[in-house]
DNA sequence: TAGATTGTTAATCGATTAACAATC
DNA sequence: TAGATTGTTAATCGATTAACAATC
């Protein structure tokens, strides 16, 4: 039996539906609506109800039989479980196009993600501002990443420069890259990398098209 | 027995990785390496190489005992099997942050997706043009989606307005939505959708690196 | 030839789905 | 109370990994 109070280890399908319920629990919670239950949560997103069961108990959410579960009390937990509920601090290294995108982004407000600087080394785009945040030559990251704190690091650099970018953010603290280059990064174990592969998605929908337009 | 020739229906994973082989084949070719085993790619790429010659059957490609794969053709066969062999043709509806780094983002040539317009309903950005596509008004969709033939829509508009617009392109013509925007879309039988989901990938950064740091 | 590699079939592993007792 | 729902344990399903014969 595992310790009391010990953390479940969620698998990563299950963490990658959580904040779909939690945006649904965040407008049910705009709408009044105090109680909600695994059936209707299945039923509004089109998933198994006793999936949404295993997922919601990984938070250690606990419900009242035939009532369901508080909307209020489920929104904390995810977003306890998820850490969404004290801020993160990012570095960003990548100005180009998708990384000013990034930066001006409203909605990583809702994930509690805070870009607290830009890193880039072309000397057109350093010194200037990108939605607030300052452009910094990527010599000054190991300094701001110190005095910031920051644990996550955001990657947007062409996909030849991941490598060498990612040692110095680990080198300077980076505890966990989000990789948008869709380069295979290594890294020294107890760094986590996640990475948002527009290729990988892309590649599932033309062969789902390629398919269906051939057979 | 499958009658001859006929496709074989590859699992969601094993498409996610073919781009990551794509990848490295395109620099193996271009430093001039004529073959390839899957040993080679898998210890290259850190995966492990059955699931490599697994992933790499799917696109029909036929490889030599002893030898491997002759690298070109591996390339062939796996953007063929993409789709990514001839250019697919999309159309990009909401021109904020996320869309306009779309537009100007290079790399979509390497998956020979073109976006051939974009669309807004914001006064400012209607006319307006960005990386040389014109942002045109929502209404004109239909008109351009025709004489486009284009089936593809990229989704980057507010949540609140996804599944309007959805149904706007699929009454277009679109057969298949790029969904950036996180909501949940309902569509036809026979209509495809891919969700890029950042804030389910941030899940798995964060709570994992919230796990690390209270173990 | 010997041995590395392909192609395929079987075993394992993990996630999803189903079953069911407990409970308000 | 009756019945809907939770929480948990078992069965199913699909993907990954292992085993092995065929082959150049």
């Amino acid at each position: 039996m595992p310790p009391a109070g010990a953390r479940k280890l969620a698998p990563e399908p299950s963490l990658r539906r959580l904040p779909v319920y939690l945006r649904l629990l965040t407008r049910l919670d705009a709408e009044g609506t105090r109680t909600v239950s695994c059936t209707a949560i299945g039923r509004e997103l089109g998933l198994d109800f006793t999936q949404v069961r295993k997922d919601l108990s990984c938070t250690g959410i606990v419900g009242t039989p035939r009532v369901g579960y508080r909307v209020d009390e489920l929104i904390a937990a995810i977003q306890r479980f998820l850490g969404w509920h004290r801020r993160t601090d990012a570095l960003l290294v990548g100005a180009g196009n998708l990384g000013r995108a990034l930066l001006a982004y409203e909605g990583f407000a809702q994930y509690a993600l805070r870009i607290v600087a830009a890193f880039d080394i072309d000397p057109s785009l350093v010194g200037t501002e990108v939605a607030g945040r300052p452009v910094r030559h990527l010599d000054d990251l190991p300094d701001i990443a110190e005095s910031s704190g920051a644990l996550v690091g955001i990657l947007t650099v062409p996909a030849g420069q991941a490598q060498s970018v990612t040692y110095t953010m680990v080198l300077s603290g980076i505890r966990a890259v989000w990789n948008f280059t869709g380069a295979r990064l290594e890294v020294p174990r107890g760094v986590l990398v996640e990475d948002v592969d527009l290729g990988a998605s892309l590649a599932v929908l033309t062969n789902r098209l390629e398919q269906a337009s051939t057979c």
